[in-house]
RNA sequence: GCACCUUUAGCUCAGAUGGUAGAGCAACUGACUCUUAAUCAGUGGGCCCCGGGUUCGAGUCCCUGAAGGUGCACCA
C-alpha cells in the first residue's frame, strides 16, 4: 500500500508539471561537479587574501572595502555545485538556499535578475530535499557568509518524500535505522561516524601492510562453524542438497594459511553469531583476525598497543581520547594482569589455592555466582573475573593467561598446564581482542577437540566441533603463530564515541514489520 | 527470555481528573532583491500502532498483540 499523504501528491503534481514542459530532472544524466563545497569556501578564502593584500593599507576600511568589491568583479571564481537542499528562504525575487554535499554545507544565492524570469520562477518551486546543480561564482554576503551567487541552476532530481523537520532532525531510532539514508541526510555526525569508519578500516590496512601482512579471503558459508564459543545460522545449500552453517569466526581458515607459508595474513570480514541483539552485539558483525608465524602472545600484545595507538592518532588525532566522557588513554604501555591475579585483586579470591572443582564451585555458591554441572575450576575462574573484574578494566589492560578450560585452541603455558598463552584486551570494560600464541600441536588439537565433543554432549551448545581437515593441516605443521582476533565494531565505537554498535552499523539488524 | 518506558499530522512533540484532537517546522495562497531555524498575513492536513473490552461516550481506563528504546539475563 502506498502512503500518499497531501505533500507527496503536490510533490508527484510539480514533477508531472516539469515532465510537461520538458524538463523532467529524471532524464537528466549526469552534472559536471567542479568543486564540493568545502572547496568553494577554501579557494574563495585564499583568494580573497590574495586580493586583499593588494589594496592599500593606508586607505579607510570602507575605500578598502571598495577596493576588495572593484578586485572581485575582475577575479571572480566559479563553481558548478551540486547537492541536496536542506534549507530555502524565498524573499520576493531573490532567494537564499542551502545546499548539502559530501564535504559540507554552501549557501547558494539566487535572483531573478541573474537567473532570468522563467527559471526563478521554477527555482521557487523545488521543495527542501530536491537535488540541485548550481553554477555561479561566490561571494560574500553583507552577514559575511561565504556563498555561491547562482548564474546557472537545475534541478537534477525531484524528492517525493517529505523530509525531517528542520530543527530536530530525525531522532526517532527505529525510522534512524530502517532510514539510514534519511538519518545521513539530517544528522552530520552520523555522517562522520561512517566516514571515520572507513577511515579506520584504512589504516588499519595500512598498519598491517607496514607489518608484512597479507589480507586474505575465506570462506563464509562452511560445513564446521568453529573457532568461537557461538551458535551458527544454518542454512542449505541447494547444488550440494547439503546444510551448511555461516563462519562464526576466520580462525582455523586463517591457520591453514599459516601452515601454507604465507607467515602474516589478516582477514576483515563479516561474521554471523546466532543470538541477541543489544548495544553491544548485533548478529552479523565484522571481525578482524591476523595471525603471525614465528611469534607468540607477547608479539601479540606489542602490535595491539602499536596498532591502538596508530589508530587513536590517525583518526581521532590523539592517542588520548574521551569515550562516553571517560578519559581513555592509549599512549603509555597497557596494564598487564594475569586472570587469575585480577580475580583475586577484585574479589578476594585466590584461584592457586583452589586445587579441585568441587572447590570451586563451592566458592562459586558463596559468592552468589551461578554456574552449570560440567563447569570446572576454568570455567568458575572465567565467571568470577565477568562478574567481578571485568567493569574495572576501564584503561587499556591485558587480561593474560586464561584457564586452558576455555581456550581450546591456545597453547599452554610451559610452567603451568593448567593455564594458556592468551590475552584479551579491555577498553571501558569491553572485550576489544582476543589473542593467543596458537596451539600447533596436532595431538595436543585432538585432545581438545574431545573435551570440546564432551561439553557439546554435556549441553555446551557453543563448543567447538572437531575439525579434522585442520589438525590435517596441523599435523602437516604449523609454526609457532601468534594471532588476534579484534572485534571492529567495537573499535569504531571506541574512536567515534559511539555507545550502541547500530551507531557503527550502518544498517544494524531490525526486526521486519509486516504492513 | 524478564522488567520498565515509548508509539498522536510528513517530522519534533503537547494533549490532569474519560466528553467533537493541538503547537512548531514542513505544505498551500499572498507580500518581500542580503537571508541565516528569514519575516509577515491567511488556508488545508489525523486508521491517535493493530485488535478486543469497559462505558451513553475512549487518544485517555483494562486485556492481547506488534515495533522500538533502556536495563538485566544470554553472549569466553
Amino acid at each position: 500500500m502506498e502512503n500518499v499523504n497531501e505533500q507527496i501528491k503536490i510533490r508527484r503534481e510539480k514533477l508531472s508539471d516539469l515532465q510537461a514542459m520538458g524538463k523532467d530532472p529524471f532524464q537528466i544524466t549526469k552534472y559536471d561537479v567542479t568543486a564540493h563545497s568545502s572547496d568553494v569556501k577554501k579557494l574563495f578564502e585564499e583568494k580573497e587574501a590574495e586580493l586583499k593584500s593588494e589594496i592599500d593599507a593606508s586607505l579607510s576600511e570602507e575605500e578598502q572595502a571598495e577596493a576588495l568589491a572593484a578586485l572581485w568583479e575582475t577575479n571572480k571564481l566559479t563553481f558548478a555545485v551540486a547537492g541536496r537542499m536542506l534549507l530555502k528562504r524565498v524573499m520576493g525575487k531573490a532567494s537564499f538556499a542551502t545546499i548539502t554535499d559530501l564535504m559540507g554545507n554552501l549557501q547558494v544565492y539566487v535572483t531573478r535578475d541573474s537567473l532570468g524570469v522563467d527559471d526563478y520562477q521554477l527555482f521557487k518551486k523545488y521543495d527542501i530535499g530536491d537535488i540541485i546543480g548550481v553554477k555561479g561564482y561566490a561571494f560574500r554576503t553583507r552577514a559575511g557568509e561565504i556563498s555561491l551567487h547562482a548564474e546557472e541552476l537545475v534541478l537534477l532530481t525531484k524528492s517525493l518524500q517529505v523530509l525531517p523537520e528542520k530543527h530536530h532532525g530525525l531522532t526517532n531510532t527505529d525510522m534512524r535505522y530502517r532510514q539510514r539514508y534519511v538519518d545521513l541526510i539530517m544528522n552530520p555526525e552520523v555522517k562522520d561516524t561512517f566516514v571515520k569508519r572507513s577511515q579506520i578500516l584504512k589504516e588499519i590496512r595500512n598498519f598491517l601492510d607496514g607489518r608484512g601482512f597479507m589480507e586474505v579471503e575465506t570462506p563464509m558459508l562452511v560445513s564446521n562453524a568453529g573457532g568461537a564459543a557461538a551458535r551458527p545460522f544454518e542454512t542449505h545449500y541447494n547444488a550440494l542438497d547439503e546444510d551448511v552453517k555461516l563462519r562464526i569466526s576466520l580462525e582455523l581458515y586463517l591457520k591453514r594459511l599459516i601452515v601454507g607459508g604465507l607467515e602474516r595474513v589478516y582477514e576483515i570480514g563479516r561474521v554471523f553469531r546466532n543470538e541477541g541483539v543489544d548495544t553491544r552485539h548485533n548478529p552479523e558483525f565484522t571481525l578482524m583476525e591476523l595471525y603471525q608465524a614465528y611469534t607468540d602472545y607477547e608479539g601479540m600484545m606489542e602490535l595491539t598497543e602499536s596498532m591502538f595507538r596508530y589508530l587513536a592518532e590517525t583518526v581521532v588525532g590523539s592517542a588520548v581520547i574521551e569515550y562516553q566522557g571517560t578519559v581513555i588513554d592509549m599512549s603509555k604501555p597497557f596494564e598487564r594482569i594475569t586472570m587469575v591475579d585480577a580475580v583475586t585483586k577484585y574479589s578476594g579470591v585466590d584461584f592457586n589455592n583452589v586445587t579441585s572443582d568441587e572447590e570451586a564451585k563451592k566458592l562459586a555458591d558463596e559468592h552468589h555466582i551461578e554456574y552449570e554441572d560440567r563447569h570446572k575450576k576454568g570455567d568458575i575462574i572465567n565467571l568470577f573475573f565477568e562478574k567481578y573484574c571485568e567493569e574495572h578494566m576501564v584503561q587499556p589492560t591485558f587480561v593474560m593467561d586464561h584457564p586452558i578450560e576455555i581456550s581450546p585452541l591456545t597453547k599452554k603455558k610451559p610452567s603451568d598446564p593448567n593455564y594458556v598463552e592468551r590475552f584479551e584486551l579491555f577498553i571501558y570494560g569491553r572485550e576489544m581482542c582476543n589473542a593467543y600464541s596458537e596451539l600447533n600441536d596436532p595431538i595436543d588439537q585432538r585432545a581438545r577437540f574431545a573435551a570440546q565433543e564432551e561439553a557439546f554432549a554435556a549441553g555446551d551448545e557453543e563448543a567447538n566441533h572437531t575439525d579434522e581437515d585442520f589438525l590435517n593441516a596441523l599435523e602437516i605443521g604449523m609454526p609457532p603463530t601468534g594471532g588476534i582476533g579484534y572485534g571492529i565494531d567495537r573499535l569504531v565505537m571506541l574512536l567515534t564515541d559511539s555507545a550502541a554498535i547500530r551507531d557503527v552499523l550502518l544498517f544494524p539488524t531490525m526486526k521486519s514489520v509486516d504492513k
